[in-house]
DNA sequence: ATTATCTATAGATCTATAGATAATGC
DNA sequence: ATTATCTATAGATCTATAGATAATGC
């Protein structure tokens, strides 16, 4: 029993580790998202990465294989659990399409301003182009083609040929990343409000007519309750 | 005669200069606007601008006080024009809102895709967040509030209570400069295909109906033919 | 004399590695 | 013996400055 004091293997640190009571590569990877999404990550230093977690800045080579490693796992942390959720609304084919879609979009909002930091931010660097992540842009390639899934299924959505399609989808994915724009500029966002104007927001987008917004909007919150 | 051949002042360059035929100030802002758009601020060193450029290093010096006077000059002749355009269109009271906001999204998006470069992916490195670049911060803020302005006098924002319109204007504002990430990720699209359907889904978020679309398209367009 | 450029470099980092150290585990 | 940490540092940059240089201008 008591995990927590004292009885730890090996050299103690120089400083206290920090009160958050997470594990010391939690620590890591979340001073590096607070640094990496405000400060950049070529211009945020590992020693920086380290001092705010806790320890040195070759401590940091026990967890992580290098400073590239720790962005990589960040990235692959935030886009999974949006991936997951489409998968299981595009399933959802007892639902309508629109209010799926709804949902969707709902679901990626509240996720992307939900967190204490702003994760989506780290989809904006430059870095992040490079082929080193090759992976977390396949997984966003996807989430994408869901957008575009239910897009194609709606009413508005069947009668485009296929570069409308393609070209709204652009639109709608790209509204919903805009929020990481919109809390970047204001933080001070209610994470389900804006979550709830994003999607609406999409539906507009998507061609739907305004009459049938509200309806929509009722049966996509419950798609996100029931879903597990 | 013959400004271009020979007749230049100063210690010959080491290499050839570049066949661009853009003045030596203007060949290093195009360097830096590739590199800095593509590999992120910090990570572009001044020596691969200056290589770019045709020049050395320390040659740099000559035109921009440092690195970062470089990127304060790319951030100003970007957002400048969009906010003449703006503020054009605020005060053509005589045409619907409507069709001034379509048209001021087109024009944002067309210029926001038309460079050669993706300058508008400037907007999205942590390193402008700085205080150093306040002065585009203002210009982009100043750039917003005209779309508030405009949305608020459209038939739909009218109905808007003050919260929901700023909201409105955020996603408003987001969705132009999603734009941005749009190219980034696919760099093939047409500037006049992706600005048009970009101020349709501008006008569809705003909450025009969509039997107005097709009519209030043809008056924007006529306000941006018409625009100096 | 003025200008645009160059070469050389000081000083400040920054990442990653080598190898020591101080705990606990057995 | 194993582990999590530390200290120290090699090697590689990177920015900005000092000061020389090779043109043209007058």
């Amino acid at each position: 029993m008591n995990t927590r004091s004292s009885r730890r293997v090996g050299r103690p640190r120089a400083q206290e580790r920090p009160a958050s009571g997470l594990e010391p590569r939690e620590e890591v990877l979340a001073a590096a998202a607070e640094l990496f999404t405000t400060h950049g990550y070529t211009a945020t230093t590992t020693r920086a990465v380290a001092e705010r977690a806790g320890l040195r800045q070759a401590s940091l080579y026990h967890y992580f294989d290098g400073k590239e490693a720790i962005l990589a796992a960040l990235l692959e942390g935030t886009v999974r659990p949006s991936l997951e959720v489409a998968h299981e609304l595009v399933s959802r084919t007892q639902a309508s399409p629109e209010a799926r879609l709804w949902a969707l979009c709902h679901s990626d909002v509240a996720l992307l301003c939900g967190g204490p930091h702003n994760l989506g931010a780290l989809y904006l660097l430059p870095e992040v182009q490079t082929e080193r992540f090759a992976v977390f842009h396949r997984v966003r390639v996807e989430l994408k083609a869901a957008y575009g899934e239910l897009l194609a299924a709606t009413e508005p959505g069947a009668a485009l040929d296929a570069e409308d399609l393609a070209l709204r989808t652009d639109l709608l994915f790209g509204l919903t990343e805009s929020v990481i724009l919109i809390r970047r500029a204001d933080p001070g966002h209610d994470p389900q409000a804006l979550a709830a104007a994003t999607a609406d927001a999409a539906l507009r987008v998507a061609g739907v007519p305004q009459r049938s917004l509200a309806r929509l909007r009722r049966e996509g919150q419950q798609l996100l309750a029931a879903g597990a």
